[in-house]
This record gives C-alpha cells, structure tokens and sequence, in this order.
DNA sequence: CAAGAGATCATCT
DNA sequence: GATGATCTCTTGA
C-alpha cells in the first residue's frame, strides 16, 4: 500500500525512523525500480544549522516550506543529487535524507546505470541511490502521493533502528552530534560500510 | 586498509 | 568567488 500524505505530516524524527523498512518505488519508461529503505537522516527546520532551511527560504529550499509529502531533490558537489521526503506542517522546512537502500527490484537496471555490479554498491548511499535510480532535479517538488516516485508499506514491522550522528554536517555547531541518522541494525547496505 | 585529493557546478555572498 | 546532506580513485604503509 501506497503511503498516504498523512504519514508524511507526522513529526520528521518518527517519518524518518518509520521509512526503514518502507519500500522505495520507482517508476520509469526504462523499468521499474523498487529498493528497501535501510538508512535515513532528519533535518528540522530553520533551527537546525545542518538543514538547508536555516540559511532560509530561498528557491531552492522553497519546497522543504510546502506541504509533506513532496520530493525535495537536489543537485550537489557538482555531480550529484540527493534525495528528501518533505514531511510536517505547511510552512514548516523540514526534510528526512534517503541515504540507502537495499535493492529489491530492477538490480539490472541500476547496475547499468550504476556501472557497477556489486550489489551492495548499488544504492548504498545517497549520491548512489539517486544514480540508481534515476532521481534528479527534474523529481524536485514531485507529489509523493503520484505515479512516478513514492514509498510503500508492504506490512513489514519496523526493523531494530541504530541511531548515530548525522555525516558530512561538521559545520553544524552543536547540531552536528545529534542522533539524527538512523540506519537499519546489521544491514549490508548501509552506507559508509 | 586508511587517508587524501580531485571531480565539477548550482546556489548564495 | 566560495562551498557543499558525495563518490571514486590513488597513494602509502
């Protein structure tokens, strides 16, 4: 079952942590890919220095102030695009990263447009994932309740959760240590293995 | 195996 | 003009 944008108003630290295990599903005129969730990170809103949001609203951060439920997508390091589900209220910019799945459907495909075989590598990462599976900023402000790019609950509990510091927000102040990356506990497809 | 650098460009100052 | 919610490759032990 497709997840409802009522998932997505909840507070971002529990969208984040109850997305692991969720199904991610793609769906492109060259195949369908579908991969499980198995590594997150919340930003929250303007206060958070590691959000985009609390430098303000701007064009780019303009989705992350709509309402849940939408993809903020954006393009980073020159190369690069990430993944976010904008969750909370309307007017509130807060976002939960997609970091890494565990690939469970169209492998071939992502291989292909991975240029790499090992499976683990696949979408262990949020540069990668998108690479996988096609996202880029043309997904930016995408309804995640449409056809295209949404997440779906096939009934599995949510799994043990291992939560640690957020990466590459070194620049955060006090926001940087705080235990908003959550991760599946003993996943092979985590990120920074 | 760990550490470091280079790639490469949209966005904001 | 600087920098970044990253990845890959090279280097050196």
């Amino acid at each position: 079952m497709k997840l409802p944008r009522s998932f997505y108003e909840q507070s971002t630290v529990d969208v984040a942590k109850l997305l692991l295990g969720k199904f991610l599903v793609r769906k492109h005129p060259d195949g369908d890919s579908v991969g499980r969730i198995v590594e997150t990170e919340a930003y929250i809103g303007p206060q958070d220095l590691a959000c985009h949001a609390a430098k303000g609203r701007t064009k780019r951060t303009e989705v992350m102030f709509g309402p849940a439920g939408h993809a903020y997508v954006y393009f980073i390091y020159g190369m690069y695009n990430m993944l976010n589900l904008v969750t909370e209220a309307n007017e509130f910019p807060a976002a939960v990263l997609v970091r890494a799945v565990e690939p469970v459907k169209g492998m071939e495909l992502m291989k292909q447009r991975r240029r790499n075989d090992e499976q683990r590598d696949l979408a262990s990462g949020p540069g990668k994932l998108c690479q996988a599976f096609a996202i880029d900023r043309s997904l930016n402000g995408a309804d995640l309740c449409a056809k295209e790019l949404y997440i779906e609950d096939c009934g599995e509990p949510t799994p043990k959760i291992l939560s640690m510091a957020r990466i590459g927000v070194d620049y955060a102040g006090k926001w940087k240590d705080k235990r908003l990356r959550f991760v599946v506990r003993g996943s092979e497809f985590v990120s920074k293995r």
